[in-house]
DNA sequence: GAGTTTGAAACT
DNA sequence: CAGTTTCAAACTC
């Protein structure tokens, strides 16, 4: 679903090149690129002509993360793609090139190096890539430090960007501009710069706060169809933000000495199973000349062709620093996982991740989550976060992975400012379509439980002492985005992290801390734009929160799991902390259950958290779905174990494949297994199964419909008449009521356009008018309700 | 709702 | 790894 889902973008890439790559299952150990966009000093002029196989071109199980940091140095150009999207994206391999066209919006064109020794392309920007975009007719963008923003849209789920405002430069010294950055004539916006990444989605973002014509560079990815950045502002300056995208590639795509052990697999990746070093393209937004250091901001973002998705964020950095280093930090998915990485790293400056358009709260590192969503696709979202000393956790009971424990550096200083309300963009609020997401301080609906950052310290990852790349943020600005080098202590952890774990920064790695997030929970998040995901402090708990959110558990389709609420456990004896309870064993927490002595809660989540231990060490795929893809030629829904059914002949819910609708397979150990394709027992318990499903569904559309008849027929013959703001009669909005209300209005737009008003006065005045017409038709009613009520009708 | 059956999980 | 026990869900009455 989820790659249907990106793939409608459609994209010209030509597999070429990558060859392979395009087929890559999810199985596939690939490696990680990186993009990262950065303003290096690097091969300045080198004109980045990128080939279909590029570092952006994202393929089915690859991963992309992309960071952006501000370094001194001139201004990376996005150009704005000319009139014809070309929907592909494309990078090079070679070494050194300038250009990337990136999916429908832009063409991202920057001078870059790759560096062969670290597998990274830096894209470095130039003064003349403003002309350039100029010449291209289109306003060349420039990230502007302050109050740029960050959009992130959805995967799978285009028009839900996610607003990440970047803070303002804000003391930046007077002449620390980015340099040159800033081409003569370019527009001074004032207004907040806004990144838009698109991931999977369409290229239907609109600017949040400014009117300028959004210009989206899209990577394009086969799984991850499209990623777009794209600034709200013509104009941006050396902003300290790195968007680096990682991706995994597949091993033929890459020259050998591109070669980096892949920091994302989709599969738990073994140690010694061949490795490409995950190249790095960094785009980076290079201050001109500013030594100051800023806070880099990243964001990576790595999709795998896999059903299930992790998305990694990363928020907050203690300090930046210029010449810091991005790190992703490599994550191991389990088979069939996809990740996005979405990491963030926010020094001094505050991140801003909206809702909508009109509210921009601002998000300390830290606090912000970087949320991606897949439809229909198991996700994960594994969130660093600054260690500051607030935890919180989020839970969405129902949802695999409920909960978030964001481990902030700093005290809950999170500002649940709703931001102005400057949404240009009317996409504000309840939209459905490209409502930016709300990732804030604000309160979330969801229960924040603080828990000490030392319960799950186990899990932190560590950094290799081997690679180098791996660098600790601690005490300084460096980010470690993604290692070239896997790092197998940290890679089972995130593969196998339970719902709900959060990963504490290890000593001495940085403030930096980690929660699994479900990818249900993003999803929620996307869909309600009141849901918000920070870290506020004095987060109360919001344990009534029910959102039945659940992952396509045993492989059911999310939907189907979605709308069906888990069922709750009756255990009595494992204290929910074992596999025999479901809930424990989908990685929830109890909730609304009839477990007696339950310690799947929040009040023992020491417990809880060693239970889960307990279960990894005997099982490290203990969590993990147990319904995932088959072999090749066989069913897609397989149980990745077998049954073991002696007697139910497989044809009862005792088993575990019948449970989850599929067939038995090869693996299986049923004795008397009646459960495969032939069998004409199965067919006939499908049939009825069927049959009563049906029958249940009419049933419910019945009821649905009877309901709304009797609503309505209540609504017509008894209307509610009230004075005094109560409510009245919907009869007097009656057909003519509306035309003259119309008319009234058309009169006074008729007006206004007479007098040459400008338009937001003439919008104030037809405005003012419907309230009139409003109050009219209140007056009117009121009377008529009181003339009614004399004469006794 | 109580009791039985069943098979996965846990344990030895 | 195999056998046994424990456990909770599924099922039957």
């Amino acid at each position: 679903m989820d790659t249907e889902a990106i793939e409608d973008v459609p994209h010209s890439q030509p597999d070429g090149g990558g060859g392979g790559d395009a087929s890559v299952p999810m199985e596939t150990d690939t490696p990680t690129d990186s993009l990262r966009l950065c303003s290096g000093d690097g091969a300045p002029g080198q004109t980045l002509t990128a080939p279909a196989e590029s570092a952006l071109s994202l393929s089915p199980g690859r991963q992309l993360s992309i960071s952006i940091s501000g370094t001194p140095s001139p201004l990376l150009t996005l150009k704005p793609a000319l009139a014809t999207s070309t929907a592909t994206t494309r990078t090079t391999d070679s070494v050194t090139g300038t250009s990337i066209t990136t999916s429908g919006l832009q063409k991202l064109t920057a001078p870059f190096t790759i560096s062969a020794a670290n597998h990274q392309i830096i894209l470095n920007k130039v003064a003349q890539a403003t002309e350039a975009a100029k010449a291209a007719g289109a306003a060349p963008q420039v990230l502007k430090q302050d109050g740029q923003k960050l959009l992130v849209t959805t995967i799978g789920k285009p028009g839900q960007p996610i607003v990440l405002q970047l803070p303002h430069a804000g003391a930046k010294p007077g002449g620390a501009k980015p340099g040159g950055a800033q081409a003569p004539g370019e527009p001074k916006s004032p207004t907040p710069q806004f990144k838009v990444v698109t991931i999977g989605g369409r290229a239907e973002q609109k600017p949040a706060v400014s009117g300028a014509a959004n210009q989206l560079p899209t990577l394009q990815a086969q799984q991850l169809k499209t990623v777009q950045i794209a600034k709200k502002n013509p104009t941006f300056s050396a902003a300290p933000i790195k968007l680096i995208i990682a991706k995994t590639v597949n091993s033929k795509g890459l020259s050998p000495q591109t070669s980096v052990p892949s920091v994302i697999t989709g599969r738990v990746l073994t140690q010694t199973s061949p490795v490409v070093p995950p190249r790095t393209i960094t785009l980076s937004e290079p201050h001109s000349t500013s030594l100051q250091s800023l806070p880099g901001k990243k964001i990576a973002i790595s999709p795998l062709k896999s059903p299930s998705k992790v998305t990694v964020v990363s928020v907050a950095s203690p300090t930046s620093n210029a010449s810091q280093k991005s790190v992703t930090l490599p994550v191991n998915v389990a088979l069939g996982q996809q990740i996005l990485t979405v990491q963030q790293s926010a020094s001094g400056s505050p991140v801003k991740v909206q809702t909508s358009q009109t509210s921009a709260q601002a998000v300390k590192p830290g606090q912000s989550v970087a949320v991606g969503s897949v439809g229909g696709s198991q996700f994960k979202a594994i969130i660093p976060l600054a260690a500051q000393p607030n935890v919180q956790q989020i839970q969405v009971p129902g949802s695999r992975f409920h909960y978030v424990r964001l481990v902030t550096a700093s005290t809950a200083s999170s500002t649940g400012g709703t931001g102005g309300t400057g949404g240009a963009a009317g996409t504000s609020g309840a939209s459905t379509s490209s409502k930016p997401m709300v990732v804030s301080a604000g309160p979330v609906r969801m229960s924040v439980p603080i828990v000490p950052a030392q319960t799950v310290k186990q899990v932190a990852p560590k950094p290799l002492g081997s690679a180098p790349q791996v660098v600790s943020a601690a005490q300084t600005q460096q980010r470690l985005i993604m290692p070239a080098t896997p790092l197998p202590q940290i890679q089972p952890n995130f593969a196998n992290l339970p719902p709900g774990t959060v990963l504490a920064p290890a000593p001495g790695t940085g403030n930096v801390g980690y929660a699994v997030v479900p990818a249900q929970y993003v999803t929620q998040l996307q869909q309600s734009p009141f849901v918000t995901l920070a870290s506020s402090s004095g987060f109360p708990a919001a344990p009534g929160i029910q959102t039945q959110a659940r992952l396509p558990v045993n492989g059911l389709p999310a939907a189907e799991a979605s709308s069906r609420p888990r069922k709750p456990c009756n255990c009595t004896k494992s204290q929910c902390l074992k596999l025999y309870c479901d809930c424990f064993a989908n990685g929830e927490f109890c909730n609304n259950c009839n477990c007696n002595n339950c310690f799947n809660n929040l009040e023992h989540e020491t417990e809880r958290m060693k239970a889960i231990k307990t279960c990894l060490d005997r099982n490290p795929e203990a969590f993990k779905p147990k319904i995932g893809k088959g072999k090749e030629g066989e069913s897609d829904r397989r149980h990745s174990k077998g049954c073991n059914c002696k007697r139910s002949g497989c044809l009862k819910n005792y088993c575990e494949c019948y449970e989850a609708k599929i067939m038995c397979s090869s693996i299986c150990k049923c004795v008397g297994c009646k459960n495969f394709e032939e069998s004409p027992e199965r067919k006939t318990l499908m049939h009825l199964a069927d049959a009563a499903e049906v029958r249940v569904q009419q049933q419910t559309a019945a009821k649905t419909k009877l309901s709304s008849q009797i609503s309505d027929l209540l609504m017509r013959t008894a209307p509610v008449v009230s004075s005094g703001g109560g409510r009245l009669p919907y009869t007097f909005v009656t057909k003519e009521v509306l035309e003259a209300t119309c008319e009234c209005l058309l009169e006074q737009a008729k007006r206004a356009e007479q007098a040459q008003l400008p338009a937001p006065e003439a919008e104030r005045l037809v405005l003012e008018e419907f309230g009139h017409c409003l109050m009219r038709i209140i007056s009117s009613a009121a009377k008529a309700k009181a003339d009614c009520s004399s004469m006794s009708c």
